[in-house]
DNA sequence: CATGACACCTGCTCGC
DNA sequence: TGCGAGCAGGTGTCAT
């Protein structure tokens, strides 16, 4: 799915249209997206909750209403979204799951190719335990390579899968992952609990930076991602390694090579610059 | 608790 | 040209 970058970029765009809407008619066309609710109760919900923040908590898509109750979207791999001003028009309903009018002819959607995506309407004390299993923030203030180092120092899980992990840390996916890790010379297979603490302040900086670029670049656009208002990131432009196996190494110039070895995801390093 | 298999889905690319 | 295999940015569950 788009991560965190990718997700930071669609909430920015849209949130001007979002907050301060009161909710209308909702139709979901796929009730398969559906997870802790019916669609009937969803639609019921829905209407007339007015919106008053829209943000993002790890890949998680946050609309809060005044009520204290939050609609959460995942976009998982293929999931985008966008406001419509006006009629929808026969791309806006391609892969159409999920739609809710947002007021003054404008029409919050959510696509998704594959449906893999998931829409979910939490009350405070459901999204409370909800967003206390996810790991902190890396772009919050207060995050630095201490509390970095212990969410990992105790796993043998390999680095990369560890930086994957939502529980340990937000946000970051296969793309980022495989950058970060890169940029800190430091080989995706590694056990966590086996990186220096020299290792770890090196990949707490990177982790962040390719997170902050990734935003500056309005994120990766490979194929399906696009941000809230339709266009494409450019970040792939910048990625180091992942997609470039069999490509040369931009550090050293050795052959770049991807495995499947870390949980069946595509993993691609420098294993002369990664070690 | 860690890990791996699998499920959820469609579409695209590649090899034959 | 057609067809099956394999792969894709993610995450939740279940068996081991």
């Amino acid at each position: 799915m788009p991560e965190l970058p990718e997700v930071e970029t669609i909430v920015r765009d849209l949130r001007p249209d979002v907050v301060g809407s009161t909710l209308g008619r909702a139709t979901v066309h796929r009730p398969n997206v559906l997870r802790n609710i019916s669609k009937a109760r969803l639609v019921r919900d829905l209407r007339g909750c007015r919106a008053v923040e829209f943000s993002r908590r790890a890949k998680n898509i946050v609309m809060r209403f005044a009520s204290g109750d939050r609609l959460i979207i995942q976009l998982r791999m293929t999931g985008s979204l966008k406001v419509a001003h006006g009629r929808l028009n026969r791309d806006d309903r391609a892969y159409l799951v999920f739609q809710v009018q947002l007021g003054a002819g404008r029409t919050f959607l959510f696509k998704d190719v594959r449906r893999l995506g998931t829409v979910q309407l939490m009350d405070p004390e459901s999204w409370q335990e909800f967003e206390s299993r996810i790991g902190p923030e890396p772009l919050a203030a207060e995050f630095n390579s201490v509390v970095f180092a212990k969410r990992f120092e105790s796993t043998r899980m390999a680095i990369k899968k560890a930086l994957m992990d939502q529980s340990k840390l937000a946000g970051v996916g296969n793309i980022y992952a495989n950058e970060a890790l890169f940029l800190a010379g430091i080989d995706p297979a590694r056990p966590a609990n086996s990186l220096s603490r020299t290792e770890y302040q090196a990949l707490c900086r990177t982790t962040r930076k390719v997170l902050r670029d990734g935003i500056s670049s309005r994120g990766t656009t490979l194929k399906d991602y696009r941000t809230g208002k339709g266009t494409k990131g450019s970040f792939q432009t910048r990625l180091k390694v992942y997609g470039r196996g069999g490509e040369p190494c931009t550090k050293c110039g050795a052959t770049l090579v991807t495995t499947h070895e870390i949980d069946s995801r595509a993993t691609t390093a420098c294993w002369r610059c990664q070690t």
